[in-house]
DNA sequence: CGATTCCTTGAGACAGCTCAATTTCGGTGG
DNA sequence: CCACCGAAATTGAGCTGTCTCAAGGAATCG
């Protein structure tokens, strides 16, 4: 069943009405990514403006979000799961340029198409804001652009690192800078420290892998082989990844890790 | 010989004395990229305020703006000349993410120091703000942040292609990318269209651009003779390149150049 | 003009790609 | 619960685009 929106108020008609879904999260308060979506500097007067214009969304994994060229009538916070924004070339050459997880942010105020591919990796809820809205409220009020401000400047940093990445490191260095960053990125939003063991949840297939990469699927699946073979990380069932030794794995990364926050 | 300024106007005293260079343009009205920059958006007053904390610098062609790690007492806005934004790693390997052209912007409000390294290419021209009195006046201001973010977003995009060019094209295609989008740019900020013959001052060095492409300088030097061979490209004195026909180059890209804004 | 820096070109090496064959996994219906 | 199926992953063998190493040539600048 969707969510049903305030049963009151008829209807405006023209809301766009998402047909998805049993999850009814009405509640900013209770969200789990209150404090660090673009919502996140938000007082209780613009929460309330923004609770008006929101909605849920979800994609089942696999399913596309946007394709590019799309018209998107909406914006964005991702709530839970895991989507990637990518670009396909016309002979099907595929690069991901983007890896959303919650709290990230989908789409850009101003702009009518995404030029992305945008794609649920697993299960994907989306706290979604009809865009016009959401723009008249960014003009409206200061702390939602700022955030979004803050955060595109944090994405901007994350895509340069990225180009790093992909123009100057080795297929090992690349295998070992993915799981370090989502292993980071993890560490940083909920449980456990960047230390000693680390479980990586990473629902991404081989060939996702190496389409954010540049790599073939095969070089993907040598390299982990290769780090599997030598210890550094342990294979589990449903993609599940185990690090015994993160520091390990940073070893790999090519990077200069003295400036890390290791204990 | 560079520029010489009006010679009048006693100095306002408070200002930062950039030791730096004869150039003394104080008036934002007649400023080259006075509606292209943050500034762009800013009413009269507005201009007035960043006018009070604003100062020149310039720089020489080679020399460093900035090194990653160092703290960065302003942001700025590039007013003339080329600069490019680098990391690098441990082992010497390095990788540009970023190339400032005229009315970019320098600098992350909010943030001291800078990850990247900074380097002026051809001789620069900024127009500096001292950063603390700078990120007053964009709270205080909605304009500038504006701006900002839009920028900021178009930006994001032009990493997230770039991504797509180090990650997947082949060195012949990358060539063409980076030759294509400084034409796209020289043509939208100027002179000409993108038709016809196109005249392209990149002031890079092989070893640069190998380093904006991820590839060895041989490679791109293989690569541009084999334009020229083909062509598709000529080869001018003081690193001028010229292009017969840009359609030819934009075919050589790997993109599907049909959503062109070709005449 | 020398000296430096940048560019070009060649020849061989190698990382990662392509093509191809199994194997493992995860689900699904009998 | 097991047999089966398609998707995903692994592994092998040979190929190729780019890198590495090396030697000259062309600019540019005191």
């Amino acid at each position: 069943m969707p969510f049903d929106r305030r049963p009151s108020k008829a209807v405006s008609p023209p809301a766009p009405v998402p047909k998805l879904s049993k999850n009814v999260e009405v509640e900013c308060s209770g969200c789990p990514i209150r404090h660090r979506a673009v919502c996140a500097r938000c007082d209780a007067d613009e929460l309330a403006r923004l609770e008006e214009i929101k909605y849920y969304r979800t994609y089942e994994a696999g399913q596309p979000i946007a394709w590019a060229g799309d018209e998107m009538g909406f914006v964005a916070s991702v709530v839970r799961g895991v989507a990637t924004i990518s670009q396909t070339m016309a002979d099907g050459r595929k690069q991901m340029v983007g890896l959303l997880l919650p709290s990230d942010f989908l789409g850009r105020p101003g702009r009518a198409s995404t030029p992305y591919d945008v794609t649920a990796v697993s299960d994907v809820t989306l706290c979604c804001f009809r865009r016009r809205p959401f723009e008249g409220l960014m003009a409206a009020t200061p702390h939602v652009a700022e955030r979004l401000l803050d955060m595109s400047l944090d994405e901007l940093d994350a895509a340069r690192e990225w180009m790093l990445v992909l123009g100057r490191k080795t297929a090992r260095e690349k295998i070992a800078s993915l799981l370090t960053i989502v292993a980071r990125r993890e560490a940083t939003v909920g449980l456990g420290a960047m230390t000693g063991r680390i479980n990586i949840d990473l629902p991404l297939t081989r060939e996702a892998m190496a389409d954010y990469l540049g790599l073939t699927l095969e070089t993907v699946s040598r390299q982990i082989s290769a780090l599997k073979a030598e210890g550094v990380l342990e294979l589990g069932p449903q993609r599940r990844i185990s690090v015994p030794d993160i520091r390990r794995l940073m070893a790999e990364t090519g990077d200069d890790m003295d400036g890390g926050l290791i204990a």
